[in-house]
RNA sequence: GCUGGGGUGGCGGAAUAGGCAGACGCGCCGGACUUAGGAUCCGGUGGGGUUAUCCCGUGCGGGUUCAAGUCCCGCCCCCAGCACCA
C-alpha cells in the first residue's frame, strides 16, 4: 500500500472498474427497484462548479446506499437541453444553438464521470434531440386528443426582452424570472394546456405526499392552486347576466356597485349595450389599463362607468357597473360584486367615484376586539348626541374610514338579517340557488399553463393550420417534426419558424390542400415534465414509452432538487402523469414517491454599485472602518453571499479542484458543510475538512495495512474484555447512528460519526481481531460518500476475496451487532433540578443501587445530607434527587 | 398582509421521544517534530469568577414540569414563498 493519499491515481482506477462491471447498469426487470433521480440540469456551459456538485454528491450517495442496501437501483441522467439560454449564449458567442448545446453536453457529462457519480449512461437522454422531442410532440398529440391542449386568444405575458410569451409560473413580482424585464400584456393566440381541469386532484392528491415531500413544497402548491370556495351570484343588467363570484355572499346587501374586468370576456356583451359615445371611453379606458404594469394598477383603483344598471337579486335595486382594472379577468367569473364597507378594494374605488357605502356585518358583541377594530374602521369621534352612540365614554358616529372585513352577524339584509356570516353565506348559496341566481362554486388561483414560445431552440408544436380543415393534428407517422436547421435564429417577436419556407409550408394531412404548421415551439417545462418516464425506455422508437416498462419503475422512489421548481416543474411533471394515468399508460398518478430538496451553496463576492458589476476576487477589495472599498479606485462596495453562479462571478469550479484534492474530496467538503436541505456559504474552510479527514483516514488505514491487520467479518462480540469491548460498543453505537443518518440523509452528522470512529479507534490499545472489525466496517460505512477511497481500501485489504465480490458496493452496509452488553454507564446526577455531577453505575442499575453510589460519592453527598424527599430515576440516563 | 421555515460559542453546525447543551469540524491558544515554513501529532478552547464541591448561559418576557434548546402563552428579529385571487 501506497503511504500517500493520491486521488488522483486511484480514482480513475475505480471508474474503470466500475464500468467494467457494469455496477450502474439498471435490470431490465428489477427484483426489488429503487429509482433514484436528480433533476436533469439544463447545460448551460462546458464547466461544473460546487452549486452543481450537490445535487449529485446527494444522489449518488443515496443511490450508492441503496446499492448496498440491495436494491435494483434506476439512477439515469440527461439534459434539459432545450431552451432560451442556448439562443442567448448562442448570439453572445455567435455559435448555432444546437452546436453550443453539444459541446456543453459533452463537458458536462464528462466533469460527471470525472466525478465518478452512479449513473446509467445507457439511458442518457437529451430533450433537444429529434428521438426524445419525437415523443414530446406526441405527448402534446395525446393532450390535444384529450382536449387538454387548446388554442385561445388571450392575455398574455410578454417579456420584450426575450421577445416571447412566459407562462404564469415564469413570471416572479411582474417580471421575467429568467432576465428581469418587466413583463407586458399582450392580446395572442396561444397555446395552453388545460392544467385547471386536474386543480382539484392535484391539490387533493397532495395528501398522498404528506410526509414524502417537504412540507414547504406541498403548502407552495396549496397556495398556487389556491382553491376557494364560494357563491356565484347572477346580477342582470338587462338580458345580460353577470356572474359574479365571492367568498362573502354575506355581504351581498351592502353591494353598491359592479366591477367587470377589462380583459373579461362579458365585456364584449357590455360593449354592444351601450351608446357609441360610452363604448368609445370603455375602449380607451381597456387599452390605457392593458398596458399598465401591476404596481401602477394597484396604486390607483381606477375605472369607467358603463351607464348600466345590475339589478340586486334580492332587493331587484339597482346598480352601477363599472369596468375597473383591480378586477382579474382570468380569475373566478371575471366580475366582482362591490362591498365598500366589507372589502378594502371595494372600499377605495367607492370613496374614488363616491359611490354609498352600506354596513350589513357587525361584530357579534357590542364589545372587545372585535367591536373596537369596527369603531375604529367604521366610526369617528364626535361631540354631538345625534345619530350617535357611546362607548367607553366616548361618543361615536358612523364615518368609515376603511374597510371592517371581519366575519359577525348580519344586519340590514331582509330576512338574513341576525344571521352569522356563516350561517347567512350557506343560506344565501341555497336560495339563489332555488331561484336560479346561482349556488356555491369554487374558484381557482392556478391558470392554464401556456405552453407555446416564440422562440427557435424548442420542440416545433405537432399541429398544422389548413383553411379549410382549420386546426389538424399532426399524424404521428410524420413525427417527429424536425426543427429544421437555421442561421436565422434570433428572437424578433414572433417565431423563426414562420419564416423558414421549408417549414411552414406543408400539405393538410386531412385534405391535401396547402396549408402551414403552427410556428411556434414548446415551453422547455413541457420536455421536462416526463423525462422521467422516459428513462425507463430510453431507447424505445415505437412510442413514447412502454407502459409495462414504466410500471416496473415508477414512480421515483427519490427525487432530488432544488427548492425553485415548487410551483413550475414539479406542479407540471405532476399534471402530465395524472394525464398519462387517465390515458392508462401508467398504474400511478404520482410521479415522485419522495422528493428532497437540497439547499443552496452561496459565496460571498462584493458587488459595486458604481460600476454595476461584481468583484468576486478578494484581492480586489479593501476594507476600511469595517466597510469594503475596491481597491483600485475606492469606491464603496457591497459584501453579498448569494447563489453560485456564472454571471455573479462567484463560483469555485469543480476541475482544478477535482485535479488537486480529488471527487471525494468534493463530495465529502460538500456533504459535510451542512445538512443538505440547508443552503451555506462555500469558504476555503469548508473543503480543510474534508482534505484533512480523508488523508486521516489514508494514514491510519496505512498503518494498520503496515501492521498487518487484516479485516474480520464476525467478531466474538460477546465475549469481549477491556478496551476491546469499550471501543466495539462505542464504535457499535456510531454504526446505528450513521445507519438512521443515512435513511434520514443527514450526510453531514454521518461524517461527524465517521471522524469519531477514526478519533476513537487511535486512543485504545485494541486486539488485532477487533482492529480487522474496525477495518471492514469502516470502509462499508464510508463507501457511499467517498467512493473511490473506499474502494481501494476494500481491495488493499483483499476484502475482495474475502466477500468474494468485486467492488465494495456489491457487499451490504454494516448493520449494528446485536446482543452487546453494556456493563456500566455514566449517567447524570441532578439534585432538586441541578446538574450537580456523574456517576458511573452497572447499566441498568436499579434505583436503590444508584442512590447508593451517590451517597458513597465524596462530591454528592454533602448536597442530599438534609434527607431525601423524592427521586426521580430514568435508568441509564440521569436520577434527580428531590432533597427536604 | 398571509403561509411556511428558522434564531444555540468567534464561525459552520450537533442534541431520538422533555433527561448530562455545544457532538463533529473550522478558527484560535499552547506544546511536540522541524534550520525554518508547511504538513502532521498531542493538549486546551461558551461566558464570568473571590479558581470553587461556584454562578450565568440556546432571540426577549412569562408559564407548565423533579427536569425545558425541546412543550404552552405573549412579543422581537431573520429567511423563503405568495400577494388586488373578491
Amino acid at each position: 500500500m501506497q503511504k500517500d493519499y493520491d486521488p488522483k491515481n486511484i480514482e480513475p482506477k475505480w471508474q474503470r472498474l466500475w464500468k467494467d462491471i457494469n455496477l450502474y447498469k439498471a435490470p431490465e426487470r428489477p427484483k426489488r427497484k429503487f429509482y433514484v433521480l436528480e433533476m436533469f440540469p439544463y447545460p448551460s456551459g462546458k464547466d461544473l462548479h460546487m452549486g452543481h456538485l450537490k445535487n449529485y454528491a446527494i444522489g449518488d450517495a443515496v443511490a450508492r446506499i441503496k446499492m448496498m442496501q440491495g436494491y435494483d437501483v434506476l439512477h439515469p441522467m440527461g439534459w434539459d437541453s432545450f431552451g432560451l439560454p442556448a439562443e442567448n449564449a448562442a448570439i453572445q458567442w455567435g455559435i448555432h444553438p444546437k452546436e453550443w448545446t453539444e459541446e456543453n453536453i459533452k463537458g458536462f457529462k464528462s466533469q460527471l464521470e470525472r466525478l465518478g457519480i452512479s449513473y446509467d449512461w445507457d439511458r442518457e437522454l437529451a430533450t433537444s434531440s429529434s428521438e426524445y422531442y419525437k415523443w414530446t410532440q406526441k405527448l402534446f398529440l395525446i393532450l390535444y386528443k384529450r382536449g387538454l391542449a387548446y388554442r385561445k386568444g388571450a392575455w398574455v405575458n410578454w417579456c420584450p426582452s426575450c421577445k416571447t410569451v412566459l407562462a404564469n409560473e415564469q413570471v416572479i413580482d411582474g417580471k421575467c424570472e429568467r432576465c428581469k424585464s418587466k413583463v407586458e400584456k399582450r392580446k395572442l393566440i396561444q397555446w395552453f394546456f388545460k392544467i385547471t381541469d386536474y386543480a382539484e386532484r392535484l391539490l387533493k392528491d397532495l395528501d398522498k405526499l404528506r410526509g414524502h415531500w417537504p412540507e414547504h413544497v406541498i403548502k407552495q402548491q396549496e397556495n398556487w392552486i389556491g382553491k376557494s370556495v364560494g357563491v356565484e351570484i347572477v346580477f342582470k343588467v338587462g338580458d345580460i347576466p353577470l356572474k359574479v363570484f365571492t367568498t362573502r355572499a354575506d355581504t351581498l346587501f351592502g353591494v353598491t356597485f359592479i366591477s367587470v374586468a377589462p380583459d373579461s370576456e362579458i365585456v364584449e356583451d357590455i360593449l354592444k349595450n351601450v351608446g357609441p359615445e360610452t363604448r368609445e371611453k370603455i375602449i380607451d379606458y381597456i387599452n390605457e389599463s392593458l398596458i399598465k404594469s401591476p404596481e401602477e394598477r394597484e396604486k390607483g383603483k381606477t375605472g369607467v362607468f358603463t351607464g348600466l344598471y345590475a339589478k340586486h337579486p334580492f332587493t331587484d335595486e339597482e346598480v352601477p357597473v363599472y369596468v375597473a382594472d383591480y378586477v382579474l379577468g382570468e380569475y373566478g367569473t371575471g366580475v366582482v360584486m362591490g362591498v365598500p364597507a366589507h372589502d378594502q378594494r371595494d372600499f377605495e374605488f367607492a370613496t374614488r367615484y363616491n359611490l354609498p357605502i352600506k354596513i350589513v356585518v357587525f361584530p357579534e358583541k357590542n364589545e372587545g376586539k372585535d367591536f373596537e377594530e369596527f369603531i375604529d374602521a367604521m366610526c369617528e369621534e364626535t361631540e354631538s348626541e345625534d345619530y350617535s352612540f357611546e362607548y367607553k365614554g366616548k361618543r361615536y358616529v358612523f364615518k368609515p374610514k376603511r374597510a371592517y372585513e371581519k366575519k359577525g352577524i348580519l344586519k340590514n339584509s331582509l330576512k338574513f338579517t341576525g344571521l352569522s356570516s356563516d350561517e347567512a353565506i350557506k343560506r344565501i348559496a341555497e336560495e339563489l340557488e332555488s331561484k336560479n341566481l346561482g349556488g356555491r362554486k369554487t374558484a381557482y388561483r392556478i391558470r392554464d399553463w401556456l405552453v407555446s414560445r416564440q422562440r427557435y431552440w424548442g420542440a416545433p408544436i405537432p399541429i398544422i393550420h389548413c383553411p379549410k380543415c382549420g386546426e389538424v393534428p399532426v399524424p404521428e407517422k410524420d413525427l417527429p417534426i424536425i426543427l429544421p436547421h437555421t442561421e436565422n435564429f434570433l428572437p424578433k417577436g414572433r417565431s423563426p419558424l414562420e419564416d423558414i419556407e421549408d417549414f411552414i409550408n406543408t400539405k393538410c394531412p386531412k385534405c391535401g390542400s396547402d396549408a402551414k404548421r403552427d410556428p411556434d415551439t414548446m415551453d422547455t417545462f413541457v420536455d421536462s415534465s416526463w423525462y422521467f418516464l422516459r428513462f425507463t425506455d430510453p431507447k424505445n422508437d415505437e412510442d413514447i414509452f412502454d407502459p409495462e416498462k414504466a410500471n416496473l419503475w415508477m414512480p421515483v422512489d427519490q427525487y432530488i432538487g432544488g427548492a425553485e421548481h415548487a410551483t413550475k416543474h414539479l406542479i407540471y411533471a405532476r399534471f402530465i402523469t395524472k394525464v398519462l394515468y387517465d390515458e392508462g399508460m401508467l398504474e400511478y398518478d404520482e410521479p415522485f414517491a419522495n422528493l428532497f430538496t437540497q439547499g443552496l451553496v452561496l459565496k460571498k463576492f462584493w458587488w459595486s454599485p458604481v460600476h454595476l458589476k461584481s468583484f468576486p476576487n478578494p484581492e480586489d477589495v479593501e476594507y476600511k472602518d469595517g466597510k469594503p472599498y475596491l481597491k483600485k479606485d475606492g469606491t464603496p462596495l457591497e459584501e453579498r453571499v448569494e447563489m453560485m453562479s456564472k454571471s455573479r462571478g462567484n463560483i469555485v469550479p469543480l476541475g482544478p479542484f477535482v485535479d488537486r484534492y480529488g471527487a471525494d474530496t468534493a463530495r465529502v467538503a460538500i456533504l459535510f458543510a451542512a445538512p443538505p436541505d440547508m443552503d451555506f456559504e462555500w469558504t476555503d474552510a469548508t473543503s480543510t475538512a474534508a482534505i484533512r479527514f480523508l488523508n486521516r483516514v489514508w494514514r491510519v488505514f496505512y498503518e494498520l495495512h503496515e501492521e498487518g491487520i487484516r479485516p474480520v467479518r464476525v467478531i466474538d462480540h460477546q465475549n469481549l474484555k477491556g478496551e476491546d469491548k469499550e471501543f466495539v460498543l462505542k464504535f457499535n453505537d456510531l454504526i446505528d447512528g450513521i445507519m438512521k443518518d443515512y435513511d434520514k440523509f443527514k450526510f453531514n452528522t454521518a461524517i461527524a460519526k465517521l471522524m469519531e470512529g477514526l478519533n476513537e479507534v487511535d486512543k485504545y490499545k485494541l486486539s488485532k481481531e477487533v482492529l480487522g472489525w474496525f477495518v471492514d466496517n469502516f470502509i462499508r460505512l464510508l463507501a457511499p460518500i467517498a467512493p473511490h477511497l473506499s474502494e481501494e481500501l476494500f481491495h488493499e485489504f483483499s476484502m475482495d476475496e474475502m466477500y468474494g465480490k468485486k467492488s465494495v458496493f456489491q457487499t451490504p452496509l454494516p448493520q449494528p451487532l446485536k446482543g452487546l452488553k453494556k456493563e456500566s454507564v455514566e449517567i447524570g446526577v441532578q439534585i432538586n433540578g441541578r446538574f450537580r455531577g456523574r456517576i458511573t453505575v452497572p447499566f441498568n442499575a436499579s434505583e436503590d443501587k444508584v442512590l447508593e453510589v451517590v451517597k458513597g460519592d465524596e462530591r454528592l453527598r454533602r448536597y442530599i445530607s438534609k434527607g431525601i424527599k423524592k427521586v426521580i430515576y430514568v435508568p441509564n440516563k440521569i436520577i434527580n434527587i428531590i432533597t427536604v
